[in-house]
DNA sequence: GTCTATAAAGGGATAGAC
DNA sequence: GTCTATCCCTTTATAGAC
């Protein structure tokens, strides 16, 4: 029993050491020492636990994804009025992003660099249909408290509003001369000032 | 003279590969025998133009950076109305980006790999602030023709809108499953959607 | 300028002791 | 489980002939 809290203990400071070096270097640039050296240990044993670079890769990439999905999936799905949703998802959405800020360049590179370890992606797109913001957003359309948009656009607008900023925030935080503070400051006030915009849209 | 225009065409062709390589598979992905081969030369006298694999992808990225700088500053001192240059520079940026999508992410990834190397944006920060569009932004929140929000938030608003849709496309493609030419008129139709969004966001 | 051959470095992976 | 030492393949870089 203390045998396996021991082993537990040691696998998760490589996962949480991995998922530090990855998301911040990707899969090419990642080194398995910088890796072992974040966790206290050496390479050999990160080999013992993991086999390979590219399996202790795909472990975190899968949870990284799996994660991302459970969230985004219960947003969705949270038991409220449309234009309330928009908001407490952007609120929520934005929260998490702060977090974890280095997850959406992460996840682009992957998807972008291997394309084919989409599926994980393509089962979210099953439940999506059946989500309850994509019910409520054609309900609304019928109803005619909002116009007839794509929901494609309707996602992609409101994602990118959301994510973007993460992504380019070494560009902007030098193109406006801005210290991390003021960054964030900014981000948060895009909690009230992205669903103004995507309901102002929506509106006739 | 014959001689150096040998020269110059072999270097332009290096080029040519090294970029096709880089903005695919960025700097650690790129391999310097796919560039060699891809320019139908060997790696020997890939070193002899440009001695090591950083400087050859520095080039790349200067001429990158240089090339986004110069066409972003063009559309934003364009001779237009305000509401007019929003559309066109839209209409424009996103038909600029269909014909180099791979950009972004190569942008993305460098800045957030190597913040530092973006002293040479930090030019463009400069030149921003005297660029016709942010007086004539500044204009029009005080003639009272949209509210005053901070430039900061349209600027970062309007790229997202333009830029993400083309860092995310893989998952987008996959949620919708959508194929290479859906994918791309939808892009398409974003180009009356974007102006749109800001300019409902923006009025009163 | 361009090539072939090869050196040198880097980094993932394993053997074997403890 | 964990370490040290080392292997070995991949990839960058150079030497030297043409």
């Amino acid at each position: 029993m203390s045998e396996e809290v021991k082993i537990t203990t040691t696998e998760a400071k490589i996962l949480e050491s991995a998922k530090k070096v990855f998301y911040l270097r990707g899969l090419k640039g990642a080194r398995m020492e910088e890796i072992a050296k974040e966790a206290n240990i050496n390479t050999a044993l990160l080999h013992y636990y993991f086999r390979t670079k590219e399996k202790l890769y795909l472990k975190i990439f899968d949870d990284a994804i799996s994660n991302f999905k459970v969230q985004i999936l219960e947003l969705a799905n949270q038991d409220m009025q449309f234009e309330e949703k928009v908001k407490h998802f952007v609120e929520k959405y934005i929260s998490l992003l702060l977090e974890n800020s280095y997850l959406p360049i992460f996840i682009i590179n992957e998807l972008n660099q291997n394309p084919d370890r989409i599926i994980e992606i393509l089962n979210v797109g099953d439940e999506l249909r059946e989500t309850l913001l994509l019910r409520q957003f054609n309900e609304e359309i019928l109803k005619g408290n909002i116009r007839p948009v794509n929901f494609f656009h309707f996602l992609l607008n409101l994602l990118s509003l959301c994510v973007f900023p993460f992504i380019s925030k070494p560009i902007f935080k030098s193109l406006f001369n801005l210290s991390e503070e003021q960054f964030t400051s900014l981000i948060l006030e895009r909690k009230n000032i992205i669903p103004d915009i995507i309901l102002k849209w929506l509106k006739n």
